[in-house]
DNA sequence: CTACAGCATTAGAGCGCTCCAACCAATAGA
DNA sequence: TCTATTGGTTGGAGCGCTCTAATGCTGTAG
């Protein structure tokens, strides 16, 4: 249990402590000779450097922290695969926390990331309040992604969420719609941007907006349609603020004995591997989240390195994703573009 | 960027350094008078202690790492939850790090947390070989959730994959179903005993088990499924070995113009935030996930604590969890229990 | 033969903290 | 009065490492 130190390599080595650092670090100023001597030495006693204590010595870290709003989206693993593929490229280890998208538990993981004195921090969609982040941005280089923030030594990634909304309302308008309703994502991350694009997109072709309150959440979704149906309100498409919601979406309108996309069209947000599930095969807004992750991690080590004081604001571009849940309204079906139908969905229309 | 240390704190409330990580560590041995005067020069200071220092002094770790196999599957985002509820009360922290499922960057993950000097580590669903889990062992407290293992130096926590199975026949036997196949996992983790308690428990009721081969994705679960109908061997129910699986089955079974549960019958196996949605709503095999995390860190503590020293070996009941994809077979229809079926399925079989 | 590079190697201080032993009142007991 | 005792406080060593400056050791030029 217990771990052989410098110290212990060098004895075995015969050489000094000193030397032992030198030849782990990989520096070139050592002899062939003493280089394979103390790696040997280090393979025989199991030795792997304490990166605390090299860590404390050099006054450097070769850690980047990661604060991952939210474990159980899956969307955030794969900012992380960004980050990691990226920091790894540059000889830095990432250690990662969570915070369960409540601020206080949020607020302890800041703190233990922060004790463990990284070169820099990440936060994936954060949702402790701006002080706190402020405060961590004295300390440490710290970059957000899915959240925006107006400090100057925080830098930002974040996809354009108006310009999704207005592709997926466009896709819609080309297929022939008129009556299209947003289900709005309330308070939750980036919903403003959605419903902004959404509004201004609508308006553009000259359309009537109908925003519905809703959650980022398949319940929320369902709930929505129901009331829209119980008003007499439903459109012949959705837009949803994320997969979830669209999901629940779908749900209540078969539930209603409404088919989708024949009676309505259904478009979500985020291209969750949810959507990609054939048995969903949900026409949805794809966002570069890998692109998020490396970005994210580029813009950190240029501060790390002090190559940079400027903030840096990214905002990515979203694509659009047809899949099989989007079609032309029922009224204009003989005319409009059939093209834009995915083929996977087309035999569970018979 | 720069952070203070004790000696600023000390020098700021005119005490000594040393009576400044007694008030940082709690001691009742302070004067409120000198404990007030820490604290407020800490707090005017915004100093927190340097974690890594303080291990290295104190030659312990409240630390614990935690190596997820793969971030993008939200099993184990529950497992973790359940990891930090115990850890947190019992004053330690966690740090996570990421495999990606490839053995090579798990091993990278698995030097990198080691580096850190941890008090002790859980591995989730490792994929590294067991030399590697083995190593680990010698030098810290391991425990491994969803992977068995015969080192006497490390602690388990499974599910029962085979009494799983087993219940999903039994459910499916209760229902009138006679032909039932299982689609298997593979090399996946866990599919072994999943399969093992199929067979045993077709075998035990007089039934021919019928094992497909196939894997642990959507797609593998539409393909055998197609292979199956292809050679006119499509049963009335289907176990799959996972929740993905069942959806591609699904999917192709509707594909096929086969309605689910009228003509078949499909059971998943985890329980995943997707077998809820109401438009998946799928009959499944639910694991205490939280359960595992709490037990894994209960067990590693006793190792840190030096509690125990002879392994632990939990494995931890799963349920069944009937949903929408269950039903009597066609041919049995009038005559068998309806009460399994769940009712908010019910409006999408007229 | 001395001087001086130039290179490989090492001693020693110090990173921010903990922990132990020592210390210093102030009070209690003899 | 002197010695214990107690509770609060402190100096200093040391955790495993890095880094600077100094050292020893060639080999080559003067």
């Amino acid at each position: 249990m217990v771990r052989p130190t410098m110290e212990d390599v060098a004895l075995r080595a015969g050489v000094s402590r000193a030397l032992v650092s030198l030849v782990m670090r990989g520096s070139p100023k050592v002899s062939e000779l003493r280089r394979t001597a103390v790696l040997k030495a280090a393979e025989e006693l199991g030795y792997s450097p304490h990166a605390m204590a090299r860590s404390l010595a050099s006054r450097t870290s070769t850690v980047l922290g990661v604060m991952v709003s939210d474990l159980h989206n899956a969307f955030f693993a794969e900012v992380v695969d960004g980050i990691d593929e990226v920091a790894r490229e540059q000889g830095f280890d990432i250690i990662i926390n969570t915070g369960g998208r409540s601020p206080a538990r949020e607020r302890r993981a800041l703190e233990s990331l922060l004790s463990f004195r990284p070169a820099g921090l990440i936060l994936l969609s954060p949702v402790v309040p701006a002080t706190a982040i402020g405060k961590a941005a004295e300390q440490l280089p710290v970059v957000l992604v899915a959240r925006s923030s107006r400090v100057s030594t925080v830098d930002t990634v974040n996809d354009d969420g108006e310009q999704g909304a207005r592709l997926a309302v466009e896709h819609l308008v080309s297929l022939g719609h008129k009556r299209i309703a947003h289900l709005d994502g309330g308070e939750g991350t980036q919903a403003g941007p959605r419903r902004r694009g959404y509004v201004a997109a609508m308006e553009a072709h000259g359309l009537v907006p109908q925003v519905v309150s809703s959650e980022y959440t398949d319940a929320a979704g369902a709930r929505a349609i129901r009331s829209l149906i119980a008003d007499d309100a439903l459109p012949t498409a959705i837009l949803s603020c994320n997969d979830f919601n669209a999901v629940g979406a779908i749900s209540a309108l078969e539930d209603a004995g409404l088919r989708v996309p024949q009676d309505v069209s259904v478009v979500g947000y985020d291209n969750t591997s949810l959507a990609a599930l054939r048995h969903v095969s949900l026409t949805t807004i794809d966002q570069p989240r890998a692109e998020f992750g490396r970005l994210a991690a580029d813009a950190l080590l240029q501060r790390v390195r002090e190559e940079r004081t400027e903030p840096v604001r990214h905002l990515l571009n979203p694509s659009l994703v047809v899949r099989g849940t989007t079609a032309p309204p029922a009224t204009s079906r003989r005319t409009a573009d059939f093209k834009a139908k995915s083929p996977e969905r087309q035999s569970r229309d018979q």
